[in-house]
DNA sequence: CTAAGACCTCAAGTAATGTTGAGGTCAACA
DNA sequence: TGTTGACCTCAACATTACTTGAGGTCTTAG
């Protein structure tokens, strides 16, 4: 039987709360329809995609841009070639994320102990980074 | 004359708004002393100190940890030595998480297209990793 | 049929990282 | 001496990502 899932079984086996399934539907990152007793009924595939909300949010992607990118994916089943486009992009971005980070770090090596920290022309001081620019919460290389 | 620095002149050197340095005061991050009508004044070395509390941020490193890394220094004038070991302990950091990330990115380029994540044995749907319980907020890999 | 457990909504709370505003004081230049 | 711009405090708001609680409804096993 290819039953739908409750939302108490899909947080179960996607390993989140059930207030997270609520909250995530809210922001339009899942969908369900319900039953007649209004409760939340979810294919299958809502895990996958909860699965892959969690390891977009591992790598420190906002849910924001989560959302952006799976909107461009059909709600329901997705082919193997639609998730492969996803990974693309995300391949991508971590790569960015990557790179900006191995640079910190070798420039912050070499640095923090010297005195350039106090003058304009360090590469450290003044990054010319959007990042810098981004307001609240906690900042996360997440460009 | 080696004045000390009011606020304002340390906001705009240091490249940060004057709340930001209310805050991190309040925050223990940073330190000043008080004129006889109740103005913040501050030692040079506090640049340096707002400086490396920037890098840190981008960096992802939550204010928190950026201030117990902080509190082991003295206040005042820091040596370089003394920075130099800062350097090393976060740039241990920024492995960590680099090769954290690179892991991340791996993974999903194999992993996303494929059946794997809607089962039990993917590495990324179970990672037995810290940061899936660490609760509110972003999650930044900040390990 | 009934009781327990799962589910519902809506509002409020939490944590991190600040910003904004109101209402009032200081300092420095002309 | 006056006034203007910088500074002070304290409270409230903003954002992200959820969690918690109150008060009430569904569903299902016995």
């Amino acid at each position: 039987m290819n039953k739908n899932l409750t939302v108490g079984e899909v947080a179960k086996r996607a390993g989140v709360a059930v207030s997270t399934l609520h909250f995530y539907e809210q922001e339009g990152l899942i969908k369900s329809w319900r039953t007649a007793g209004n409760q939340r009924r979810y294919d299958r595939s809502v895990l996958r995609r909860v699965a892959i909300i969690n390891i977009a949010k591992r790598t420190g992607i906002p849910l924001k841009q989560i959302k952006d990118h799976l909107d461009k994916l059909p709600n329901g089943p997705v082919s193997p070639q639609q998730w492969e486009v996803l990974s693309a992009e995300w391949h991508a971005l971590l790569n960015e994320r990557i790179h900006r980070l191995e640079q910190l770090r070798d420039e912050m090596a070499g640095c923090i102990g010297c005195g350039c920290l106090s003058l304009k022309d360090c590469p450290l001081r003044n990054p010319d980074d959007v990042l810098s620019k981004q307001g609240t919460g906690a900042q996360l290389l997440a460009g």
